[in-house]
DNA sequence: GTGGTCTAGACCACG
DNA sequence: GTGGTCTAGACCACC
């Protein structure tokens, strides 16, 4: 995995992971790998590891049991609103910003179609 | 304006103006106002202008004439080409961060008109 | 170290790092030393470093790894095409400028053959 | 003609009246064109061309008869001295640049014949 | 008046 | 401890 720089490695592992979660390849209540383990896996400081963590931890989608590790919460609920919390907010941030590019809305699905056509091949 | 707390300032003010340019809010060769004016509207210091302002001006969407000013190029060939630049970030932005979301291609005109119907009252 | 009145001083570290660079005095991988004590032994501030610092991360030469330091790139392909640059660019001024003295080139060599005879003693 | 944009105007009038008078196109006694003509034909501010000019005259090359204008000294000796220490200047600067690049004396002949042959066709 | 540079000092984010 | 950002205030160069 590679980092971005300019934005911060705690934020990218914690989108990362979250990713991973919606995306059901770490699924409710799996255990993740052990902080020590993903650090050396993304050749990241512990520390950096910790904190992305933590917020998940505050946020309810990981459970900490204590000698045990993280394990992802078993609250589909929690689970299925995260996932729609980030949707809107990718979709949001998008009618925004093409809002102050002076796009016009009804002209938005049709930008969207024709960048999709020419960028086919993209996975 | 305001600015949010987790992006420097001094980017946020270069994608104010670069809207502002593509927009075409300020046309070609018009003359912007002085740093230490913006400064003063913008209630930031004349040094974090300066900084947006020289990033734009080695772009060349800008050019400063001393002693007189910073003007937007008359370059109508780099402004459509900056324009074009700017929509596909966002669009490339956006479909990657859907993806990695697991939504597939052929859904996202979907999900987006979807999201759009929801916030028909947003401008 | 001392700098030129008439050169920008952060242009001047810019150019002083770079030929430390290219002169393998910090070689590839090199960390090069953190911007409050480069600031010390320059008698510089120390936004006046970083200034420098930025644009030879901008151009690639430098890699700014948070919360560690600055390393010289390990690209030396981009290392053999800034010394190649930097070269190209000193030898385009000078027959530039002869030039415009109203040197022919085919006398350029003769005059710089008897100037390095003249001030043979100059390291 | 053109201004380079991070060198002083002035500095770049006067560097090129110092190539007309050296080159001959402007001989000894001759008069200079008037400081508003100048400013016409380059399209900068008269007090931009008084500044060039105001130098040359602090340094005798060009004389000032008032009511009747510049004109280029007629002191031979003086031209020559000039000449030869603008070339001087230049070769000074390139034997050092070259030198902090790491470039060893005996090699100096042969990169710049190296670099003459490979552009040939510059005028 | 315009932009450009520099300083001193502060606070924050990161690892 | 590392780099990044921001401020307030100063001085300079240019037109």
């Amino acid at each position: 995995m590679e980092f971005k720089d300019n934005i911060p490695i705690y934020l990218q592992i914690e989108q990362y992971l979250y990713r991973q979660i919606v995306q059901g390849q770490l699924p409710a209540g799996t255990k993740i790998p052990s902080v020590r383990r993903l650090a050396v896996d993304l050749t990241v400081n512990v520390n950096t590891v910790q904190r992305a963590l933590q917020q998940m931890n505050a946020n309810g989608i990981l459970i900490t049991k204590r000698g045990e590790g993280n394990f992802v919460t078993e609250d589909e609920v929690l689970l299925a609103k995260t996932k729609q919390h980030l949707l809107d907010m990718e979709l949001q941030r998008f009618t925004e910003q093409m809002r102050q590019l002076g796009v016009k809305r009804n002209h938005l699905v049709e930008i969207l179609t024709h960048y999709l056509e020419e960028h086919i091949d993209d996975r």
